[in-house]
DNA sequence: TTGAAAGCGCTAACAG
DNA sequence: CTGTTAGCGCTTTCAA
C-alpha cells in the first residue's frame, strides 16, 4: 500500500480506476463516463485530496501563474489595475504573482528570473520608465509579455494602453464648450519628456484645432513636479499672470487640486471664475472640497484586458503570433470644478 | 546526449560535475569547493540556464510562495500592507501570490484551495469580517496562517495587529494636552460593532482617565458611515449642538475631512476654534486643504512583520510551535488641523 | 472509455 | 568535497 495513500494513486485506488482516469476527471471531465466521474469525485472529497500543481507544472512545463509587474502598489492607478488583473485571473483559474519593481531595472529583472523559475505562463508589465532596450531585455527573459499603460512599438509585442491624447482632448473640449471663449484656457503640465504629459498636451491642442482655434492660443504652464504643492504654485502664477483665464486643464489630479488652491490664494473662485479639469479620477478628486471634473481612465478594464490578451496569446504558438495593441478610451467625469453648461449638452467631437 | 541538453544534467555535463553538485552550488554554495562552484556558475551562465522551481517544489513538497489574502487592493490601508509584504518576501526569495477576497468567504476559500495546490509555504490573511468559525475553517485548509490586523485568539495561531486602543489614546491625549480644557472633546465614531471603532473609543476614554477626567465627559457622535459625507453631517451637528467643542477625534481620516468641512459650514474654524484629529494617515490626510493631524499606523511594518512571523514559523515543526501575537504601535502625526502647543511638548502618557 | 507506463527536473540520502 | 540513485505526483501517448 506504500504509494497508494497519496496523490492520484490514492484517489484512483479508492475509486477503483486508474491514475489516468483521475487526471481526466479533473482536467477533461467531458471525456469521462458520468458514472466513473462521480466515483472519482466522491473519492476526492472523501480523501480531502488536493492535487499538486507542482507536479502538473513540472510535467507540462508551464504554470497557471501570471506575473504582474508594477512600479508601485500604493499608487491608486496601479492598485486599480491590479484589482482588474486579480479578478480576471481568478475567474480563469490563474494565480497572480505580484512583483513590485519600484522602477528599479535590477529588481525587475530579478522578478522576471523568479517568474521564469516558476515557469509562469507570462507576465503583465507596467513599466514606469522603459526605454526600448529595457523592454527588449525583458522580452528576452522568456515568458510572454503584455505591456500595460504603454503601447508596444509596432510588431514587438502585445500591449494595452489608455488613449491619453483622447483624454486631453476630452478635457479641453469640455473646457472650451463650457467657458465658450470667455477667456484663455491654460494647460498645467508636467515634464513633457513623460509620454503621458506629452500625449495629454497633444490632445489639448487637438481640441483647439477641432474647435477651429489656433492651438498656440493654449497657455502652457509647466509645474516643477506633478504634486499638490507644485500645482498650488502654478495656480497662484495663473491668478497673477493670466487673471482672465476661464479654464485650466491639469494633466493630473494632484496638480488640479493644488491649482484650485493657488487660484483661490490669488482671489479667483473655482468654478465661479475659472473651471478646472484634472486627470486620472483618483479618489481624492471626488472627495475634495470642490469635487473635481476629471478624465477617468478605465484602469480596472486595463487590467482585465491585459489578462485576456495574455491568455489568448498562450493559445497561439510562439512564432506565428500576431501581436495586438489595444487602446482603451478614457471618459470625462463632470463634477463641480468644471460644471456642464447648456452649451456642453452636445458632446464635443 | 538525449537528456543532457536540459536541466541540471546539461549544466553538470558542461561543468564536468554531477547533478548533485549543481544542486549544491545553487542551494548550499558553501559546501562546494570554490573552484567547482565557479565552473558550475560559468556553465549556468553559458547555457542561460533557469532552474525549474516546479521540480524542486514537487520534490520538497513546499513552494517558496506566500499567499497574501486581503479584502481589497485599492484600499490604501491594504495596499500599504501589500507593499510591506512584497518587499519583505522578495528580499527572502519568496514569491507573493496576491489573492483579493472582496470579503467573500467562498472566494477566500477558493483562494486557499489554489494556494494549497501550489503547495504555498503559508498565507497572510487580513480578514475584514472574521468570525471564529471562518478562521478555524481557513486554518484547516492546511497551509500555515498569519492573521493580519487582527489578534488571533489565545493559542489559535500567529498574528500581527496594530494597537488601536493605544492609537485612540494618543489622539485624545494630544487633544487634551493642546486644548487644555478650553472646551469639550468630541468623538466621531463609526459603528461600535466594528472592532477598530470600539478599540479606538476605548483608547479615547483611557486618555480621559489618564488625565484624571471622567471618561463620560467625552461627547460621542456616531456617523452613519465612515465617509467624508457622513463626517460633514457630523461636523455640522457638532457646530450646532456642541458649539464650545475644543477638539474632535474622528476614528478615520475620511470622517475627519468631512467633519472639518461640516464645522466650517457651521461657522467654526479649524484649527482656530476647534482641533481635529483623524486616524489612519491616508494620503488624503496630508494633502487636504487643512493638513490633518492623524494617527499613523505602521502598515508597511505590519506586512513585513507578517512575513517574518510566517517564515520563522516554517522553521519550527508543526506540533511543537508556540504562536506569536505581535502588536505594533501607532504614532501620532501632528499637522495643522490639531497643532501642537507648548503644553504638548511633554508627550502624553 | 479506460489503463499502463514513461518520464518532467530536481533533491537528499548515502556512499565514496 | 563529489557522485549515484531513487523517487516527488502528475500528464500523456499508446494500446486495449
Amino acid at each position: 500500500m506504500a504509494k497508494h495513500d497519496i496523490g492520484f494513486a490514492a484517489v484512483a485506488r479508492l475509486a477503483g480506476v486508474s491514475n489516468a482516469t483521475v487526471s481526466n476527471t479533473l482536467n477533461r471531465p467531458e471525456i469521462v463516463a458520468p458514472a466513473t466521474r462521480e466515483r472519482v469525485l466522491a473519492a476526492i472529497a472523501e480523501l480531502d485530496f488536493v492535487p499538486n500543481r507542482a507536479a502538473a507544472t513540472l510535467r507540462q512545463g508551464t504554470n497557471r501563474l501570471i506575473g504582474l509587474v508594477i512600479p508601485d502598489i500604493v499608487n491608486p492607478f496601479y492598485s486599480a489595475i491590479t484589482r482588474g488583473v486579480t479578478e480576471a485571473a481568478a475567474e480563469r483559474g490563474y494565480t497572480v504573482a505580484l512583483c513590485v519593481s519600484h522602477d528599479d531595472p535590477d529588481l525587475e529583472l530579478q522578478h522576471f528570473e523568479m517568474l521564469a523559475e516558476h515557469r509562469a505562463a507570462g507576465a503583465l508589465v507596467a513599466p514606469l520608465t522603459a526605454d526600448a532596450s529595457r523592454l527588449a531585455q525583458l522580452r528576452r527573459v522568456g515568458s510572454r509579455l503584455v505591456l500595460m499603460d504603454r503601447t508596444a512599438p509596432e510588431g514587438t509585442g502585445c500591449s494595452v494602453a489608455i488613449d491619453d491624447v483622447r483624454g486631453g482632448e476630452l478635457a479641453v473640449a469640455h473646457l472650451l464648450a463650457t467657458t465658450g471663449g470667455r477667456g484663455p484656457i491654460v494647460l498645467v503640465n508636467g515634464d513633457r519628456a513623460i509620454p503621458q504629459c506629452e500625449d495629454r498636451r497633444e490632445g489639448a491642442r487637438n481640441a483647439f484645432i477641432a474647435a477651429g482655434i489656433d492651438p498656440d492660443e493654449l497657455v502652457e504652464v509647466t509645474a516643477r513636479e506633478m504634486t499638490v504643492d507644485a500645482g498650488r504654485e502654478a495656480g497662484r502664477d495663473i491668478a497673477a499672470r493670466t487673471p482672465d483665464a476661464a479654464g485650466v486643464f491639469c494633466t493630473n489630479d494632484q496638480l488640479a487640486l493644488g491649482v484650485i488652491r493657488g487660484l483661490n490664494d490669488g482671489g479667483r473662485d473655482v468654478p465661479g471664475d475659472v473651471s478646472v479639469v484634472g486627470y486620472g479620477d483618483l479618489p481624492l478628486a471626488a472627495d475634495g472640497r470642490v469635487p473635481l471634473t476629471t478624465v477617468e481612465q478605465p484602469k480596472d478594464e486595463l487590467g482585465r484586458v491585459a489578462v485576456e490578451i495574455l491568455l489568448a496569446e498562450l493559445g497561439t504558438d510562439r512564432s506565428s503570433h500576431t501581436h495586438v495593441a489595444r487602446t482603451l478610451e478614457p471618459r470625462i467625469v463632470v463634477r463641480e470644478s468644471a460644471p456642464a453648461t447648456s452649451r456642453d449638452s452636445i458632446p464635443a467631437s
